[in-house]
DNA sequence: TGTACCGTACCGATCGGTCGGTACGCAATA
DNA sequence: TATTGCGTACCGACCGATCGGTACGGTACA
C-alpha cells in the first residue's frame, strides 16, 4: 500500500466521520490531502472504494484478532474478557474509522457491501460461538444466547460515540467493567454447589 | 400538524433511514409523497427541518415518558425496568425514526442541533440520576456510574439495528433480559448479609 | 523510452431551493 | 344570489452550486 494512499485513507476517514460519507465531497478531500482531482483519482479507484477500505481494514483486523483469541482461550469467561478488551481498544484507537463504518457501511453497494456484511457476520458469530460453548459446558444461561450477545456487543459498539483512547480510565478497565456486568448477568452459579468463593 | 406534513415526515423517515440524510435527494421524496417540488416546499420549510422534526419528536416523547416514570417509581431497580421497557418499545415502534436519528442527527446545524443535543443530554441524565439515587441508598455499585449507564444505554440504542416490533420475543421480554443482566451486574448484595437466596 | 505521478480543464447529472402562476374553496359583501 | 377578496395547496420551470468522475498533457525518474 503506497504511503499516499495511506494518507488519503486517513483523511477520508476524518472527513467521513465528521460529515458523513454522502455529506463529504471530493473537493474537501482534495484540500485535506493536498492533491488535485487527477492525482487523487490516480491513487483511488473511486469514492466508494475509500469507504470500503476503511470498513474492511478494521473488520478484518478484528476478525483476525478475535479468531486468535478464541483459539488460545478455552475458558469462556476469560475469552469474553479478552475479546472485550481487544474490541474496545481497537474502537478507541480507530474511533474515526469505526464512526464511519457504523454510520455509513450500508452506503456500500454490490460485492463490496456483501463482503463487509460477511465480515460483520463472521465477527458476531465468533462471540456467539463462545457463548454457545459456555452454554454447552453448563456455565452460561441457555436462554436467548443471540439476544444476550447482541446486548454486550451493543455496549461496546455504542462506545464509539464517547470513548477516548487516552481517557481517564483505560479502555481495558472499561472493557472489564462491562465484561463483569455481562458475566455476572449470564453466568450460572457453579453447579454441584462448591464452597462459595469470595467475589 | 397538517395531515400532509405528517405524511411527508413519514416518507422522509423511510427514505433517510434507507439512504441516509445526505444520500436521499428531494427528488426521491417528491416521488415517495406524490407531490411536486412546489407543493413539497409549501409544507416543509427546508430539508433540514425534516431531519430536525424526526429527531425532536422521538426525543421529546422519550424525555416525557421517562420523566413521568421517574416521578412515579421510587425504587431504582423497578425504575430501570420501566425505563428500559419504554425505551425499547419506542425504538421498536419507531425504528425508522431512530435509525435516522442515530445516524444523522449530527447533520443538523445551529439551534436545531443544539436543541437535539440538549434533549439527548436530558434523557441520559434521567438515567444517570436514577443510578446516582441508587448509589446514595447503598444498593448500587458506586464505581463509575456514568460509564455503567452508558453501557446499558448502549445495549438498547444498538438494538435499532436488529429489533423487530413484532418479533418472536416481545420488546418487553428483551428489555427485561437486558435489565436483569445489568442489575445483576451493578446491584450490591443486600447489606446486613442475610442468608443466601436461591436465584 | 516507458511509467508513475500530478495538475488543469471539463463533463453530465444532481443537489437543495425559489420562482411566478393556477385552481379551488370559503367567507364577506352587495 | 352574484361578486369579490383571500388563504391554501399545488405545479413545473428554473436557479446557481456542487456532485463524482474523466480526458489529457506535462514532468520526473527509471
Amino acid at each position: 500500500m503506497s504511503p499516499q494512499r495511506e494518507r488519503i485513507l486517513k483523511a477520508a476517514a476524518r472527513l467521513f466521520a465528521r460529515d458523513g460519507y454522502h455529506g463529504a465531497g471530493m473537493a474537501l478531500l482534495e484540500q485535506e490531502v493536498g492533491l488535485k482531482r487527477g492525482a487523487l483519482y490516480h491513487h483511488i479507484g473511486n469514492k466508494e472504494s475509500l469507504l470500503y477500505e476503511i470498513s474492511r481494514t478494521q473488520l478484518e483486523h478484528m476478525v483476525g484478532i478475535a479468531s486468535k483469541i478464541v483459539e488460545e482461550t478455552p475458558d469462556e469467561a476469560e475469552c469474553f474478557r479478552r475479546l472485550a478488551r481487544a474490541l474496545l481498544r481497537n474502537i478507541a484507537d480507530h474511533r474515526l474509522e469505526w464512526t464511519v463504518h457504523y454510520r455509513d457501511f450500508n452506503a456500500l453497494t454490490g460485492e463490496r457491501l456483501e463482503h463487509v456484511l460477511e465480515l460483520r457476520r463472521r465477527y458476531s458469530e465468533i462471540w456467539q460461538r463462545v457463548y454457545a460453548s459456555g452454554v454447552e459446558r453448563g456455565i452460561l444461561q441457555p436462554a436467548e444466547p443471540r439476544v444476550a450477545v447482541l446486548g454486550i456487543l451493543g455496549m461496546f459498539n455504542y462506545s464509539y460515540l464517547w470513548i477516548e483512547a487516552e481517557g481517564r480510565l483505560g479502555t481495558d478497565r472499561i472493557a472489564d467493567l462491562y465484561c463483569d456486568i455481562f458475566l455476572r448477568g449470564v453466568l450460572l452459579p457453579p453447579h454441584p454447589a462448591p464452597p462459595a468463593a469470595e467475589e
